[in-house]
DNA sequence: GCGATTTTGTTGAGCGTTCAACTATTCCGG
DNA sequence: CCGGAATAGTTGAACGCTCAACAAAATCGC
């Protein structure tokens, strides 16, 4: 069976390019300055805010894997790392045997409180100040679109 | 000194992460993707078509990490893996004795050929399929903007 | 020219992610 | 209820990236 491809026109050639090296190079800065300056990768930064920003700062593993977007592996791995580190407490599941609840420390949430600022002024400078209001605007409905459809299919 | 943070207002906050998510997703999927179907990861496809774009298709190595926005450190372990894949191969710069060129070999050329109609598909239906040309339009924009802000400052 | 500095590229250790395999528990059909 | 399927979470190996340290050659200042 023969399928043509669907190759890129130029002008998307240089939208999917651009994109690729605006995002990676976004994600690998403030990852960067996290690490310098927190001690995490930005991804252990995100499990952190997630905890936070609930009641009793405590999820399930699961919860927390959709809500980072990361595999079960995954979170296994970096909360198991969060826990050495003292910012995370894992405990048992009292209404599932086979379940675990990842508890946001005080220890944690201090090391949260103190990168938080420094992270939230990276995002400004690095992405805000660089866009119109409209291309916010912009981006916030791409990205909601691309998540949507990313997720649902 | 006393610094205030500009914190991020809600809806920069839900930009902010649904770019991140929406970024993450993007990624992880076509990564995946090619991974399976090409046994390569993205970075690595990069690598390739940066070099069979070019004439004689060969990069000095500091060249190639410009092009794909790699450390040279990466870019070393990259191109070092490449080459015992057989996809790549290095050769002394003739002009530089400091100096590496990588050269894509026939097995690379062919192995992105066969690589790349089942990544494009992927980049179309990942993305562009889910935009509306004008927003196709806007996020051209929107990355230009921002590789020209992380990249000059 | 010559010594200091810069540039080029590599290396190895440490870390985070992926993938597949696995255990334990819960859910579901009959 | 009971047996099979689905779900929750963990584990270890392989891999890619980062970081710091390094060697070698080119370039700059005087």
């Amino acid at each position: 069976m023969v399928v043509m491809t669907r190759w890129l026109d130029p002008d998307e050639q240089q939208t999917w390019r651009a994109f690729l090296t605006a995002s990676r190079a976004l994600s690998d800065t403030l990852d960067r300055e996290l690490q310098r300056d927190a001690g995490m990768p930005h991804a252990y930064y995100e499990i952190l805010v997630r905890l936070s920003e609930v009641p009793d700062r405590r999820l399930r593993m699961s919860e927390l894997a959709d809500l980072t977007g990361s595999s079960r592996s995954r979170l296994s791995h970096a909360v198991a790392r969060l826990e050495t580190a003292g910012w995370v407490r894992r405990e048992d599941c009292p209404t599932d045997r086979r379940g675990q609840v990842a508890v946001l420390t005080d220890a944690g949430f201090a090391a949260l409180a103190a990168a938080a600022p420094g992270h939230v002024e990276g995002v400004r400078r690095h992405l805000f100040d660089a866009l119109s209001p409209a291309q916010v605007d912009q981006l916030r409905r791409i990205s909601e679109t691309l998540v949507a459809h990313l997720t649902g299919s």
